[in-house]
DNA sequence: GGGGATGATTAATA
DNA sequence: TATTAATCATCCCC
């Protein structure tokens, strides 16, 4: 760029000096005023001068031929973009005020609509025809010139800087805000401008502390810089996310350097170095720089990550495969987080990184399940189980965690989102004792899931093992669950009625009553034993709802084995407003070659307490679903709304003698673990714990209502009924065939 | 892919 | 403007 600034407009020192530069673009000197009087006129400073490049005919025409045709995507792009591509607005006032570029014009008539004059620019610059795009810049009218086309004042400033028309380059760049896309050519253009005005002026080459000064000297205006300071080239937001996750992971793996470099937007090569730098200035202990930064400070760090394996190379190895399940765009997003160990996090301001994910710090929530916990701002959050600062949680690993985090199986579903989500969703803490226990918060709290990830599009990118240092390890698999407008929740890429989670889990359709349904208190949808199992699938009509929501599921191998031991997780699942639920991704899951524990202990077969489960839907179309446990083995998920609206048991596999379920789900059943909650449970947890909107909200039945649901679930039992063994036969074909892919 | 050495650049300071 | 420290990048080796 630089070999191509012009060598005979030398700018004088004295314009070096004025870092805007009008004035000697006014004043002029002669080799540039030509030019530069063509640009003030172009800037409608000045009448318009002759064009000092005497326009060919049939230039302006041979680049828009250019368009047509060698350029031809840029004009694709063009005709794309507006329509003004087909009504073509003749210039003839275009070459009409150059005398041969009337006579051109008047002999080949040229059309050229603004998004023409900005493609011919684009080309005109791609091709890195300078001159020509000076020479096309001179015959438009002062009208498109004051447009301010992008485009055109980009173009205007590559033949400021081409001619070294300095002055005008800087005021260019200075008097449009340009898009952040256009950035790096113009501060290119700003900073080649001011080294080659010094070069002249000192008649020397720059070296590089000339060329930092200058920078300095003439820092990049804001419109052409987003204000973001940076140091070291890296900005400061990327090095505090380096930081961040340096903090807990030394070594990194690829995946979460990806993910790192993407949110920083560095290079994988940048992130790799920087860890390599820091790790050897850390371990040179002559080095001072250590000391100078606290947060970098080895010593420090070294204190704070001792024990945790943080030393070790490959520490989340289990995510090298790429723990992409949700992309951040900015530390602000929320995140969620799949498995760590047992490793206690502490959470900056800046966030942390983990598996892959960045997790934003101060108000922001962190999620984490396996038999982790994070402890941040906002408290600590177990399985999406957030609990309070002024709350304690006593974590007496291993057994203790699992107990807490991760007993049975644990279908955890983590969702970030906002504070403000957070705010409003919460999920009121089972009635169970046996959490009480094993916690040590107090269960009147309310225990808050921080949320969903508001119009968050978390695409499934398969299925994942990440081993757990406690030698669990978690599986996680994120399907899209539709909800009908009758509240059933559909799997339509299963082609049965339920789906399978490792074999274990399944989801026959939810039978929810309509949206309509009168919200009454008291009445009960759903009874179930309640043993303290707070393993649950949590449908919260607090929850904010997604078109594309997503029902993440974490299946902790070590919580299954961990038999007798009262699980403590839930799942979120975000549902749309229209009750979609979108579970498009297959979700069965080979339980042996995913998680041999899973299919071997198979705890959920036992009589255990993993029976939870709720439907509720609202009339505001959110649905809840709170405390609803995983089915175990052949487990499917069904909700008898009769049996709910009576408030009668759902038996499980085990409960179903003394509890019978409807005559028509007697062999379903039978065959699958049906594990409900009572309403009165979700009563008893809603109204226990929540004092405000979360009990008003939730769906109760009034006596007409249910006598609504009741038929209504009749008809869908039946409906169950019909398609039971063709379930049955659809879920193991689909069953085979997922075991194929996976 | 990590460690060590080292050059180049950046930033601060006298 | 020179000096120095910090940072980033590169090369080589393992």
């Amino acid at each position: 760029m630089s070999s191509s600034s012009p060598t005979g407009q030398i700018a004088s020192a004295a314009d070096i000096k004025q870092e805007n530069g009008m004035e000697s673009a006014s004043e002029g000197q002669e080799a540039p005023r030509e030019v530069a009087g063509g640009a003030a006129a172009a800037a409608g400073l000045s009448p318009p001068a002759p064009a000092p490049f005497p326009l060919e005919p049939g230039d302006a025409a041979a680049a828009a031929a250019r368009v047509s045709g060698e350029e031809g995507a840029v004009a694709a792009v063009a005709a794309a973009a507006g329509a003004a591509v087909d009504q073509v607005q003749l210039h003839s006032e275009l070459l009409g005020r150059h005398h041969h570029a009337a006579a051109a014009a008047a002999q080949t008539p040229l059309a050229f609509s603004p998004d023409h004059v900005a493609c011919v620019c684009e080309a005109l610059q791609q091709g890195g025809n300078l001159d020509r795009l000076a020479r096309f810049l001179w015959s438009l009218p002062q009208s498109d010139l004051l447009r301010g086309n992008e485009s055109l004042l980009k173009a205007r400033a590559l033949v400021a800087f081409h001619q070294g028309i300095y002055p005008e380059l800087y005021s260019i760049l200075e008097s449009h805000s340009f898009e952040s896309a256009n950035h790096p050519l113009l501060q290119q253009l700003w900073y080649k401008a001011r080294y080659t005005e010094a070069e002249r002026a000192r008649g020397r080459p720059l070296g590089a502390v000339d060329k930092y000064r200058l920078r300095r000297k003439f820092p990049l205006p804001r419109t052409i810089w987003d204000g973001e300071e940076t140091v070291y080239c890296f900005k400061e937001k990327s090095r505090n996310a380096l930081k961040e996750l340096y903090k807990q992971n030394r070594y990194p793996s690829p995946a979460e350097k990806r993910h790192l470099a993407k949110i920083t937007g560095l290079s994988l090569t940048q992130v790799s170095n920087w860890f390599k730098n820091r790790r050897q200035r850390d371990r040179n202990p002559s080095e001072t720089q250590s000391k100078s930064e606290s947060d970098g400070n080895p010593s420090t760090e070294d204190e704070s990550s001792k024990g945790h394996e943080d030393l070790s190379p490959h520490q989340l190895s289990g995510s090298s495969d790429g723990v992409t399940n949700l992309s951040l765009s900015s530390h602000l997003e929320p995140v969620y987080m799949q498995q760590i160990g047992n490793a206690k996090i502490s959470l900056s301001s800046s966030g942390v990184l983990l598996n892959g994910s960045l997790v934003p710090a101060s108000t922001s929530p962190v999620f984490l399940n396996g038999n982790s916990f994070i402890q941040g701002p906002n408290g600590v959050i177990l399985n999406g189980l957030s609990v309070g600062n002024t709350q304690t949680v006593s974590l007496n690993p291993p057994k203790m965690a699992s107990n807490i985090m991760s007993n049975g199986i644990s279908m955890t579903d983590i969702l970030g989102s906002t504070s403000q989500d957070v705010k409003e969703f919460k999920v009121l803490q089972s009635s169970s004792a046996n959490s009480a226990a094993t916690t040590s918060y107090s269960p009147s709290a309310p225990v808050s899931f921080p949320g969903l990830i508001p119009s968050a599009e978390v695409k499934r990118e398969g299925i994942q093992t990440v081993a757990s240092q406690d030698g669990g390890s978690v599986v996680t698999f994120t399907t899209p669950v539709q909800i009908n407008q009758y509240g059933i929740v559909q799997i339509p890429n299963s082609g049965a009625n339920s789906q399978f989670l490792n074999g274990s889990i399944g989801f026959s359709p939810l039978q929810l009553p309509p949206v309509s349904v009168a919200a009454s208190q008291g009445q009960t949808i759903g009874s179930v034993k309640q043993e303290g199992v707070e393993r649950s699938l949590v449908f919260s009509q607090l929850m904010p709802v997604n078109q594309n929501a997503q029902v993440n599921a974490n299946l902790s191998s070590e919580s299954i084995s961990g038999s007798g031991l009262h699980p403590l997780s839930s799942s979120l699942v975000n549902v749309s407003p229209t009750h979609n639920f979108s579970l498009t991704s297959p979700t069965l899951l080979n339980p042996t070659e995913l998680n041999p524990d899973i299919a071997d202990s198979q705890p959920m077969s036992a009589p255990v307490a993993s029976k939870s489960t709720v439907t509720s839907v609202n009339n505001t179309n959110y649905a809840t679903l709170q405390n609803c446990s995983l089915i175990s083995g052949q487990d499917l998920l069904s909700v008898p709304m009769t049996q709910a609206a009576l408030g009668e048991i759902v038996p499980t596999g085990e409960d179903q003698v003394g509890h019978p379920s409807p005559t028509v789900h007697q062999d379903f059943v039978r065959e699958h673990h049906l594990v409900m909650q009572s309403v009165a449970n979700i009563k008893e947890n809603f109204l226990t714990n929540s004092e405000s909107k979360t009990t008003s909200n939730l769906m109760m039945l009034d006596s007409k209502s249910k006598y609504v649901l009741d038929s209504m679930v009749e008809t869908v039992c039946e409906d169950l009924e019909t398609d039971k063994k063709e379930l049955a036969k659809l879920q193991t074909v689909q069953l085979d065939e997922d075991m194929q892919d996976l």
